[in-house]
DNA sequence: TCGCAATCCTAACGAATTGTAACAGCGCGC
DNA sequence: GCGCGCTGTTACAATTCGTTAGGATTGCGA
């Protein structure tokens, strides 16, 4: 799937057609937009969406009919959209195989939001962005590794590797030491500093820092620390 | 996969908890209730949940922070369940890593809907798939043989290959002990982790894994194993 | 500038966890 | 019974990672 994934939208209103493909064309994705179940149908050999948002009041077929065909021989996502806003309605129509149910009136990032925890559910790897690049180096998350520009490929352990993608999400930006416990779960105390320090301490290490003059984990004193270094994750 | 689904629930408010654990024990799941973030990851270790069912609110921890944490180390899926409506909140939680999101208030049977659909999107398709092809190997499970890409044949005993099932079923997913002992009915024995240590290490001799170094079957300190490499099953 | 307290760094230690070689028990076919 | 392969158990080696302790650095007031 060298492509942008392919959403199908399938709803009788035009303007909602028109709202959702905006939408998510911004965001990146192809779309293809059908009024009616025949011809969206007709058209589902030959274009195999990676997703399907599906609108239940069609004129042409009953929508709940359409959904449980789909679930059960396509391999798309099926995402419900739906003015039908009662629970039982939201119950039957997940039951019968969708994956998601969203009720008109809907905020159309929302959608995209959703889309995007479909398209990344379906994939069987990871669910996060797991490489990024900086100074040169190359982390792989799923590998624990670093890859210097050289080739040269050093091991980090796990919680070295829960400092990194915490520097490497937020570049730039100090981050304290009471941000790190709380997103890494680190049990309040008085030596939960210290263990901090040795983390980004090992980590420093690995990365080649010179330690009275680090280019890349700053600390900031009596604040916290602060990466500093293009990040980009693929 | 012997016993039922574990749905973790995670919620400040007694009253939600017991709601959600009744609506979900009706339905026929094993539900585990936690007030606070510390003690629900303290229990991570040894539950090993199929889908987290996460309140926002928490008195203890931020709850974004948390699910972002969930969805890169655990294998379960996570729905959050959220007083907090806006449709910002929905977006950046769904981009964190959660699999869904509810508003309170919410009808139990909706949430029992989702939390299905959810165990249903884990389960693959294919249920009489016995032959495997990863890092360039082919498993064969009914004739419990390992084919290398240069046709060297390797057996592998009944306890590899559930081990190895195991991993090719979830890869590049987490997997606890604690799930291992489950799925392959181990004794819950201090020693099982023992025997299980063994089983992995037969396997990674059997793969031919650098023991330094090991590029399928990576151990993550204190939490489990994780399987890497892309797996396609027929 | 100097002294001092707060903060941070890191070598070294040790507890917990994991890896694996060697051994023992079991089942099975001969 | 005997041999063989499978599998759990034991014992010990290796690794990870928090903790400790002492030294280095920083900020600040005298």
């Amino acid at each position: 799937m060298t492509d942008a994934p392919m959403i199908a939208i399938l709803d009788d209103e035009p303007q909602i057609r028109m709202l959702l493909s905006e939408a998510l064309e911004e965001a990146g994705f192809r779309t293809a937009c059908f009024g009616r179940a025949t011809e969206f149908e007709a058209a589902l050999k030959s274009m195999s969406p990676d997703v399907c948002l599906v609108d239940l009041g069609l004129p042409d077929r009953d929508g709940l009919a359409l959904v449980h065909r789909l679930a059960l021989e396509s391999g798309a996502s099926i995402i419900i959209i739906s003015g039908r806003a009662q629970v039982q309605d939201r119950v039957t129509g997940l039951e019968l195989g969708a994956d998601d149910y969203i009720i008109k009136p809907f905020d159309p990032s929302e959608v995209v939001a959703r889309v995007r925890v479909r398209l990344r559910a379906g994939r069987d790897t990871g669910r996060a962005a797991n490489i990024a690049r900086f100074a040169g180096w190359v982390a792989e998350f799923d590998r624990y590794m670093l890859r210097a520009e050289d080739g040269r490929e050093v091991a980090f352990s796990h919680a070295e590797g829960e400092v990194l993608r915490l520097f490497l999400e937020a570049p730039k930006r100090l981050i304290s030491r009471a941000q790190m416990q709380e997103q890494l779960g680190g049990a309040a105390g008085e030596s939960f500093d210290r263990a901090m320090d040795v983390r980004i301490s090992r980590l420093r290490t690995k990365l080649g820092e010179d330690p009275k003059n680090p280019r890349l984990i700053k600390t900031i004193y009596g604040a916290g620390y602060i990466f500093l270094g293009d990040v980009s994750w693929e």
